[in-house]
DNA sequence: GTGGCGTGAGAAAATGTTTTCTCATATTGA
DNA sequence: TCAATATGAGAAAACATTTTCTCACGCCAC
């Protein structure tokens, strides 16, 4: 049995009889045979295996983003390369070398924010670049969640809970998303619209609460906040002034963080971007664009979906 | 000018004049020449890539040694394979052989608790393998935290901030880790020891404290918790009763998780089990194995660290 | 002057696959 | 029955390197 033989029935080509095929592959699995993916690679010009670039440290975006990636793509026998960079961009260009000396056969960039890019240019590489969740330059293939339609289910769902006067207390105004949300938000509620930026914290939440109840006037009934963070800090500083959450004032955050919004007291309605789901979206393309399949570039928005738990219950589900 | 010559010309082997060498490196920047890291693997058996194996999903603790282990191969030219398994050790069979499949250099074992194995059996592979922050076999290279030396720093902080009745809010008993620091702390301190054991949560932080408050008898004056998620749940309780932190009570967790500890009002005093320098440690080690040197088995702790913020400040620091 | 040796450089083998080519045999049609 | 065609299997080339061998040349000593 020659060499060429084998590998022609393992891999389901050439012409031969069914019998001889079968046979082999018997033996191949009784003997344990596993192909050297090297030289393989070698031949193919493909290693089945991609790189993913981020400098999200904290994980908290990029881990579910692995996970979605690496989800999709183990059963093709593809593994991915994990490099975390921290903003600098010499070692990014260190990693982006190494996983082209090991030729990758794709890269998925991916990040902490939608409107800012990674520090080093992937445009003109040999192998195909994925966007997930981090700018891309325009003829990029880039994958983010839709900011807009989740700021619209939450609001609706502070809307369906009752509430009047809702306020949106968020991030920085310098973060697009933020601004996206923002407008989703003023184009939902009914009355006048009230956006309070600051940083992403806690502190942020519960200096938000003190200005909005410390003034005169109508005190909020609802709020929308840009991330869990921030409405850990919110529902914290109204329990702190005996407001209840939710009957008097039903809050709502963003991210889906789970380690903040189910710890807050009580838990934490939030909208969940569906990272993984990002993931998995951006390990099918990668894949299929390093088969050559054709990709249309653009920027590709995958919904968010709401998690109800109990700082805001919007309509009751019907039984 | 031969392919051979070039070859030996670029990895300082062979014989021959200075000049030649000289020569074809200068050449090779030049013309930017990347040698193919598949060919060279399939020769020299090193493919220059390291699995890193976890059942973290959170990544809580499996982000910081990832980040130290590829921190310590990157120069070296090593990349690392992150593949994230939950438990599943079907799933942890499957990217453990894509990993052999593509001839990694070696493993590095990571998780999340020092008392369990990972669902997938590493003895007696051909690859050499490491276990960083999970249980190994016992002729295994093992990497861990010390828990005895880091409760003991915390304990030793209470004391030196004048706590004189110091209470051990911890995590369930079947931890080992918990058994360990509690272990410390009993032969720490000075008065009689009380240890509580509950559910890694903030909500038994919360009850700890309405257990410890709302009985007769003396109340501590000194908290040391089993983790931050604990230790924020314990002072946010504090507070909300009226007792001041740390002017009343001090409390010390551990962990040092950026996202609770700093959050917490006040910030918390905590034990960083340093994890990125294991990883670092650990990257180092499963080189020195892929590259044939002889390691010793066995169980490496490696020591913790204080991280001093404002819910027990010690000892004042000499000016 | 010639044998031995050190030196530098190229030739060739090896790595483990896939793929293309070639060839022998069996099958079919006239 | 013979040529044409289809079929199955092996031989060989290719992939991009490293490494071991071989060889030519010059130098030195005897």
């Amino acid at each position: 049995m020659s060499i060429s033989t084998a590998s022609k029935a393992l891999n389901d080509s050439g012409r031969m009889s069914a019998e001889t095929r079968e046979r082999v592959k018997k033996v191949a699995l009784e003997v344990g045979f596993r192909p050297n993916a090297l030289a393989r690679g070698l031949i193919t010009k493909r290693s089945f295996t991609i790189g993913l670039l981020t400098n999200d440290t904290y994980g908290r975006f990029t881990l579910p983003v692995m996970a979605g990636v690496s989800e999709e793509l183990v059963g093709h026998g593809v593994s991915v390369f994990l490099c975390a960079i921290e903003d600098d961009s010499e070692r990014a260009r260190v990693h982006v070398d190494a996983m082209l000396d090991k030729s990758v056969d794709g890269i998925i960039a991916s990040g902490k924010r939608l409107d800012r890019q990674l520090p080093v240019d992937l445009t003109g590489l040999a192998v195909p670049v994925v966007y997930a969740f981090t700018k891309g330059p325009v003829d990029g293939v880039t994958l983010r969640s839709d900011d807009e339609q989740g700021a619209r289910l939450a609001v609706r769902c502070l809307m369906d809970a009752g509430c009047r006067r809702i306020v949106n207390v968020t991030g920085p105004k310098t973060f697009q998303s933020v601004r996206e949300r923002a407008d989703a938000y003023r184009a939902t509620i009914d009355g006048p619209p009230e956006v309070l930026h600051g940083i992403w914290s806690e502190a942020w939440g519960h200096e938000a609460v003190a200005q909005l109840w410390d003034r005169g006037g109508e005190k909020p009934d609802g709020i929308f906040c840009g991330n869990d963070q921030i409405a850990r800090g919110v529902v914290d500083a109204l329990r702190e002034r005996g407001v209840r959450v939710p009957e008097d004032v039903a809050v709502v955050g963003f991210d889906n963080w789970d380690i903040v919004a189910a710890q807050t007291r009580p838990p934490l309605t939030t909208v969940d971007m569906n990272l993984r789901t990002l993931g998995r979206e951006a390990g099918r393309l990668v894949l299929a664009m390093s088969e050559g399949r054709e990709v249309q570039p653009g920027i590709r928005k995958l919904p968010c979906s709401l998690v109800v738990r109990q700082s805001c219950r919007g309509l009751e589900a019907p039984a």
